[in-house]
DNA sequence: GGCGACCGCTTCCGTTCTGCAAGCGGTTGT
DNA sequence: ACAACCGCTTGCAGAACGGAAGCGGTCGCC
């Protein structure tokens, strides 16, 4: 089993966590789009995770203590998949994995909204997605700002004036 | 060739073109250790890095624009590899796997150090670092601040320190 | 000018990881 | 009862990885 480390350098050990293709897809995922179901997360995968590579994620990262699993209660075989303390820390970094994507990489306009949107936000931002994403998955208190909220509008504003802009790209065919 | 993207996400784009174990390693070697050779990055690599790995991510990072490569003066068949701007702005991502993993994984504490005082200098202190990293790898002036003198200061008093804390145990085994 | 050390990089090969399709046994709604 | 759906597994082919040896060229040195 070749679970030995390769050094203690802790950019390394962050990569040997969730530097492969689809841990923080996955994460990604659960954290912006709520997905807490397997199947949610197999159907609903933008980026086609298969059905075998996403359960080995999922039982990888539950093991490295990056999510947990509970049983669904209206359905005697579901889990449902909550980020635990260290996923909601990944915020930050997943912050600027999207900021640095948008700049360097042939982002989609609608999907940069986001991205371009918790970056204005900052530090500040961040700390109140992490607040709202310990509510929704760690029982902590509500708190007030939604930016999961700020993030669905701005998103669906873009997807509403990209449709329109098709729509008339389609009309002059 | 599996070239074509998943999604436009900026977080998978940025996956896609570093989210490998090597590539962040690669450029983490440049950036922080000042490494510029092959063999240099082949034989202080913390992480045994294999020969044809190395020459693979070197390819690809040239052929993304991370990197630019020119020939050694000094010797005919060597090349200096050099991080270009996109690479350079990866100082903020670096910064952040950085802080996530000296508090999630168990990074060695020699090695954290250099982590640590680039989270408490926070986007002040990586913007420094990133005009000294133009000045060494695109000709920009050299800024008054040196970052890198900054972190091999406080890590040569880590190694110092750890030295003499591995004598002591030593002399009292 | 010959020789050993070193250079970037390739080749080989066994192992592991990925991507895709099909399917398993159990659960749910009707 | 039955079809649709559930989480998850299996089988398999191709790609990526990891370790070791080696290739042709270059360098410093006597």
């Amino acid at each position: 089993m070749g679970e030995r480390r390769r050094s203690g350098c802790p950019i390394n050990l962050t990569l040997e966590m969730v530097g492969d293709r689809w841990s923080l897809i996955v994460i990604r995922d659960i954290m912006f789009g709520n997905r807490r179901h397997f199947r949610t997360l197999l159907n609903q995968s933008e980026e086609r995770i298969a059905s075998n590579v996403l359960a080995d994620r999922l039982r990888r990262l539950l093991a490295a203590g990056l999510l947990t699993r509970r049983s669904d209660p209206t359905h005697r075989q579901k889990g449902i998949y909550s980020l635990a303390e260290p996923a909601i820390q990944l915020v930050p970094l997943l912050a600027q994995m999207g900021s640095w994507g948008l700049r360097h990489a042939p982002a989609s306009e609608t999907l940069c909204v986001r991205a371009r949107l918790l970056e204005e936000g900052g530090p500040a931002m961040w700390r109140a997605f992490m607040d709202e994403l310990r509510h929704l998955h760690l029982d902590a208190p509500r708190p007030r700002r939604s930016v999961i909220g700020e993030l669905k509008t701005a998103f669906d504003a873009a997807a509403t004036a990209r449709d329109r802009h098709s729509d008339r790209a389609a009309r002059t065919e």
